[in-house]
DNA sequence: TTTTTATCCGCAAATGGGTTGCAATTTTTT
DNA sequence: AAAAAATTGCAACCCATTTGCGGATAAAAA
């Protein structure tokens, strides 16, 4: 896939293998977490790597973090609308599965704060749900 | 506060004179992290002794974790109207100051996970609002 | 109130996600 | 091809949280 090449190449970031291996796999799912990457790659890249790259490719707006079901590093592949130059305004919905512990970007359900709360000024909105996706259902 | 130690009494906890002070500690904050209680009591207990009474206030519903600005552990108060029999069902939104980064139960604010998803089942939902507290835009 | 039993406590050490320093390697630039 | 810049791996570290265990304390039983 050429476009993944052309991506890190408009961020500035190094086609190295690893990373444009690492895009590649964010294409492929819905979300990542560190050791869901560690295992992918058969533990053949080291994880500090990992952090790096993915700090680097939130860095550059490629991926954004998004909530875990343990409150682990989890990232999801930025919307282009939302997120831009820098700045992270994922500003949608996510739905955590309890079996599989997946994150879902729900871009369907955009998050408003337009509510006005006595005693504070709301300046954001955090939407989260959670229950099971429709493949752990049926499996 | 004879209150506390009745409290105590009912779930079964041991009335330590550090339990006792935790629990009356809660009654005056909107939300503890383990930090705060070590500086509360000037490190005079252990930290350990801090999780310990945490997961048993916890287990007795008399606190249930809420979320943090820094993802750390963060309690509250139970409402014994939303947490009963070791099940909590804190239905309810939270709103976290960027400034002093304490958590507030938004006991006003009802989560109804009545949404339905596409491709998803919800069986539940997390509201959490962010923004400035009226105590840390009037200092 | 003494004995017994169940809890609770502190200390030390471990666990585990995430970070940092640094030297070696790879990619990009010139 | 050489120099400059970015990426990598290794070891060590940081820090929140957990675990094991012996000793202390509180509650229950006698």
């Amino acid at each position: 896939m050429n476009k993944i090449k052309s991506i890190l190449a408009e961020n500035n970031i190094n086609k190295t293998k690893f990373r444009v291996d690492l895009l590649k796999l964010f294409y492929s799912k819905n979300s990542l977490s560190v050791l869901e990457i560690l295992d992918y790659f058969n533990s053949t890249v080291n994880k500090v790597t990992i952090y790096r790259s993915l700090k680097s490719f939130e860095e550059k707006c490629l991926i954004h973090k998004v909530p875990d079901s343990k409150n682990f590093t989890r990232y999801s592949l930025c919307n282009k609308n939302e997120c831009k130059n820098g700045s992270h305004a994922h500003n949608h919905g996510h739905f955590i599965c309890y079996a599989c512990e997946q994150t879902f970007c729900l871009e369907s359900i955009k998050v408003e704060n337009t509510n006005q709360l006595d005693g504070f000024k709301v300046e954001n909105l955090k939407l989260v749900y959670e229950g099971y996706c429709n493949t752990c259902i049926n499996n």
